[in-house]
DNA sequence: GTCAGTGCAAACTTTTTGCAACTAC
DNA sequence: GTAGTTGCAAAAAGTTTGCACTGAC
């Protein structure tokens, strides 16, 4: 897997005649190693941790811009702060957001990831998506349900 | 539509105790006034102009979190700024993302969406949606194939 | 050797926060 | 009258940019 976005990278930076830097490498590696979601500020302190690279934030935002364009990264913005994962034979993308809490989650259906990859789209090729379902998870739903019984009773006894 | 939206935001102040500020109502009735998406600026000088009313940034910001709590915006974020949107009544958001020149389509696919609308979610309540289809439109997608060839010339001759 | 790429810090943009003044209740 | 809201300005957070230095080609 590593090997293989490596040598995708690699012929992305040689067609688009970019240099292959070290960092660069260094970064799509410590990417593929991450699971799930991550922002820049993760990203900089996972390689500062664990590889012997010292990477500026800048050329973080570079390389970013060039893993997406090589389809290798794919940019979410469900918070403040932009949210990315790894794109490479990654098919989770469909996700479940509680408008209350803000938690996300990852879910998987066949039939709905079906769905969007036979829709026929007019002068347009398709290349990834993203699914954000918005809604209440069970427990703020819970929640919801004891404030309106809370407020309804308020609003009786005026 | 705009006495209805403003039906239910006034239902929802009530409920949630909170007051029913001119400058709020005002707000809501100006983002109904847009179609498709709105950034914090562009609805900042739409009422700035139409308006009688001069409403500071940070109550558009209080009063978005406040219009997303009662499920009548919703807010994307596609590039730098977050985009917001009308959500009562509005089935569009099916969106074609260009990956190249950044150009957002809204689409439309009853398919699509009833297969999104149908699928069962494990201790989630589904509120509403949004997809994001990433790829090239024709322009770009025309545009990459030439920078394909030329390369490929390139390389062959080297 | 050259120029794309990097690190650093400053600049910029968008959003949040603190506080005094205001007003819906 | 009294909190919840507002406006303003300052602060914070995230991202971009300018410039001198470095190193891939």
């Amino acid at each position: 897997m590593r090997a293989t976005v490596k040598r995708i990278f690699t012929e992305y930076l040689s067609i688009n005649g970019h240099r292959k830097t070290p960092e660069r490498f260094a970064i799509l590696d410590t990417i593929y190693s991450i699971d799930g979601h991550f922002n820049i500020d993760m990203l900089y302190q996972k390689l500062a941790e664990q590889e012997k690279f010292r990477v500026s934030r800048a050329t973080l935002y570079n390389t970013i811009i060039l893993l997406m364009d090589a389809q290798l990264v794919m940019k979410h913005q469900f918070g403040n702060s932009s949210q990315y994962e790894k794109l490479y034979n990654s098919g989770m993308h469909l996700h479940l957001i509680c408008t209350q809490c803000g938690k996300v989650t990852e879910f998987q259906d066949d039939a709905l990831r079906a769905a969007i990859q036979d829709t026929k789209f007019t002068r347009f090729t398709l290349s990834h998506y993203s699914l954000y379902v918005y809604g209440l998870c069970s427990k703020c739903e819970r929640a919801q349900k004891r404030k309106r019984k809370l407020n309804n009773n308020i609003n009786n006894k005026k």
